[in-house]
Order: structure tokens, then sequence, then C-alpha cells
DNA sequence: GAAACACTGCGCACCTTGTCCAGCAACGGA
DNA sequence: TCCGTTGCTGGACAAGGTGCGCAGTGTTTC
């Protein structure tokens, strides 16, 4: 990560339609420097991908809510794990942490609408090792998820 | 959004460096139908851009933590959106919703370390309409961010 | 100093893209 | 039932980008 990885990255963030040549023409470094960081910059593991983001409002989801889960303790009966896998057959689930807290675990869903949310919600519940849960429902969007202006920062590495 | 749609987000998502052309021949469908579909799926909202996934660990950001601040609900001073404007200007600030609870906030941060965490959660909380804060670490990702799930669900709009 | 590395500038064959078009089937209103 | 609209197909074209390789050059490192 050096100066001219982040503008090659604001770039490609800014207008992801851009080529490699067009890049390299308006970053004014030859087109096989551009190729070279790109692949680099895929190989070390700071761009995961470059897939299509998709919107859940679009997509009719609107509600966004976090839930925070208690999980029973026993290591018997699989724990954080097992209820990881429950976690990933609801669509709904967009995200799952384990956070520090005796068997915590955070998660972000998103609903229809906020009748919607009571079906998701019942569906998350729906696992015996599951003690305790809380919901909190997002009303706004103050900033929205971005990760670009660390890579201005960091020129470490 | 038909099976279509679905196919073809799941086919991007995959592998985004097949070109309009080569998904076309996959999908067995015309080059203009995919391209067709496409520009709709961007007009709708669905897709919301092409942009380069970065990874906050590939760039040295290996720890994540949620914070809930408490905001004063003085109108008078601000408020949510003076805290936003500054939760803005602070990089590692990589998210942050209002959400249910009497002038309460949720950011996500990340940070070099745990000892680094400390200097960014004193970032953030040096703003004056905060009351309060607490803070969970992230231990680890159950399910990481996902939205392709929804997209096969939904076959509505 | 020599090796390793990164960047440049160039060329080539190949392929994709952007943008048209005409033809055809399905759907819904008059 | 007829017609307009919409969406998909298959094809065409020019323009331009991509993948690949190569030689030359400056800089860092041992």
């Amino acid at each position: 990560m050096d100066d001219l990885d982040g503008r090659l990255i604001d770039l490609f963030a800014d207008d992801p339609r851009v080529g490699v040549l067009e890049a390299s023409r308006r970053l004014g470094v030859a087109r096989g420097t551009v190729q070279a960081r790109l692949d680099k910059l895929a190989a070390t593991g700071v761009i995961t991908g470059w897939g299509p983001d998709l919107s859940p409002e679009a997509l009719g989801y609107p509600v966004t809510a976090f839930l925070t889960l208690e999980i029973r303790q026993e290591t018997s009966s699989g724990g954080h794990d097992a209820v990881a896998q429950h976690l990933e057959q609801i669509p709904e689930v967009l995200e799952a942490h384990t956070i520090t807290g005796a068997g915590d675990l955070w998660v972000r869903v998103v609903a229809r609408s906020n009748a919607d949310l009571q079906r998701v919600i019942d569906g998350v519940l729906d696992d015996a090792r599951i003690v305790r849960s809380s919901t909190v429902i997002a009303l706004a969007t103050q900033v929205p998820y971005r990760v670009r202006p660390l890579a201005r920062v960091g020129l470490s590495e």
C-alpha cells in the first residue's frame, strides 16, 4: 500500500467501469504497472473481490435490525458454531459475529417491514441453544459502510 | 428480479471477471439480454456498484468493535447529524446508524490492535454531544457480510 | 558492483464492448 | 380480434481494451 495504490483504489471505487488502460492514463503510469498493482492488491487480500454490491433496500428489505443473542455455554451442545450454522440458513441474516460478553453473538438482520421483522426474529431464535436475545432497530444510516478512508490513511505494509 | 436476475448476480458474484459476453454464454441467453438486465438492476438500485471490496484486516486493521453511543437530546446542539459529521472524519469508523433507544447511535470501528482501539475510541468520544458509550469487541466472524441469499429468495418486484 | 526489483513504452493477436438493427413471441388494452 | 408495448434473440460493425511478452532504465539491497 502506497500512495499509488490508494489512488488506484479510489479511482476504481469512484468509477468501476474504467479499464486498466484508462486507469493507467488517468494515473499517469504505465498500463503494466496498474495491472501489477491490482494483482498484488488481490494477492495480499486487500482487494477481496469485484462483485456487484447489492442493496437490501432495493431488494425489498428496508428494515435493518441488530440482535444480540446469548448462547448457552455448554461446549457439548455445539455452542457458537452450531448456532452460526443455523444462522447461515436464514437469508435475512446478513452478518453475525461473536462478541465480548460470555456466549454472546451479534447478528445483523433485515426484513421486509417491521411486521416481517417479527417473523425473521422468530426464525433466528428457533434454536434451543439461544438463551436470550435483545433487538434494536436501525432507524437511519448516518455513515454508510465504507472502507476506503482506511486505504488513504494506511501507507503502511 | 426473477430467476435469471438471480443467476446473473450469482454468476458475477462468483466470478466477477467474466464479461457480459461470457456471462451470456454461461447463462444461455443473448448478450443483449444480459446487458439489459444489468442495466435494469443498476437502474432500480439493486446493484449499487462494482467497486473493489476492501478488507480492513489486510489493510492492517484486524480488530473490529461495536460502539453504542448515547447522544445528548438537545435539538439545539445539532444532535445526531452533528455527531455523524464528526464520525465521518474518522477513517476507522466504518459504519454508523441511529438505533432505537433515546438518542442512541451504533458505530462500527476497526483498529490496528486492541491497544490501538483505545486511540480510536478516544477519537470517537471526542465530542461533547456524546453522553455515554459502551464497547463490545468482535472476536470472530461467524457469518461474513452477505446479501446474495436475499436475491435468491425474493422473486418479487 | 551486481542482482533483484519495479516501472516504462512498445507491439501483437485476440477478444469484448457499445451500439445498432430486424425478427419474433407474449401480454394487455381497445 | 387487432395492435402497441415489452423483452429476448441473433447478427453485424467499428472501436478499443486485454493478455502477454520484451527490452531498456532507474533504484534498492546485499
